[in-house]
DNA sequence: TGCCGTTTTAGAATAAATCTAATCTGTTGA
DNA sequence: TCAACAGATTAGATTTATTCTAAAACGGCA
């Protein structure tokens, strides 16, 4: 009766507890969704639809409040590259970001292909959370 | 009867025309209005607000046209921090920003504050057209 | 099991930005 | 100089992403 579906979503309930977050039946269908299977790059709107097509009832309101408690908790990170859309990345090690315009997507950048050798220092009475680099690209003209 | 303030207006016309925009009553007033005086970072709303306040009579849905236009034209720089909100920087030159959450206002950061080192190449067929950095600010804990 | 604070929900509300279709204006060239 | 036309501007409606609201449902503990 224990299969690996249920282990994994022993293992989702923990996470989430461990985040401090009540494991409740959305957002542990939510949590599968997202961590299972490799890193992406998700809009509200896509785990939406995504959810609708899974098992897993949940309203959009619940998918936003979802999402932005599991960016609160650690567990994705937020990536503003269109004005007017918000990306959440379900990898939240350090790393980058190309954007592509024309298509509207994100492509991982490892952080070891980026090297800030030199940083600011924070202005008094603040410190550095993240530092968020978003590399812009364009069709090639040549 | 060509005072300073009127140099100024034919300055700002030549810049329009060099960019290819024709210098209407409009474009004219709200390049005013942003490129005089220090750099700063606005919203289409304060820009709206803000013509308002001069003799600058512009429509919100003409702020946005002309601010997308003055974009393209690399008269301004689009500059993303916050999802659903997008600010514009006068200053196009190349430099960085802090972001301060809290009070959703972006601080410039020299370009020689930063050091890019080592970026990672564009995939084929396209070029980078930008590379965007901003250093989130938190409140100091300690 | 019953209770209570938390979570979810549908639908309304908001905010930023874009679209539409009608009017106006800059520029060009006769 | 001015007529004509492409381009620009406008008010207001519309779209899109997201948040709010208040009521119903739920999870976990005693």
């Amino acid at each position: 009766m224990t299969g690996p579906t249920e282990d994994h979503r022993l293992a989702i309930e923990d996470r989430l507890r461990q985040a401090g977050l009540r494991p409740t039946r959305q957002r542990v269908g939510l949590g599968r969704l997202l961590f299972d299977g490799p890193a992406r790059h998700v809009t509200a709107e896509d785990v939406f639809v995504e959810a609708e097509g899974a098992d897993v009832s949940v309203s959009l309101a619940t998918v936003y409040n979802t999402l932005r408690q599991f960016v609160e908790a650690g567990l994705l990170r937020e990536v503003l590259a269109e004005p007017g859309r918000a990306y959440f990345d379900t990898d939240t090690s350090d790393h980058h970001h190309f954007f592509l315009p024309k298509e509207g997507r994100l492509v991982d950048v490892p952080a070891g292909d980026v090297d800030i050798a030199k940083l600011p220092d924070a202005p008094p009475g603040s410190r550095i959370g993240r530092v968020d680099v978003v590399i812009r690209l364009e069709d090639d003209a040549s």
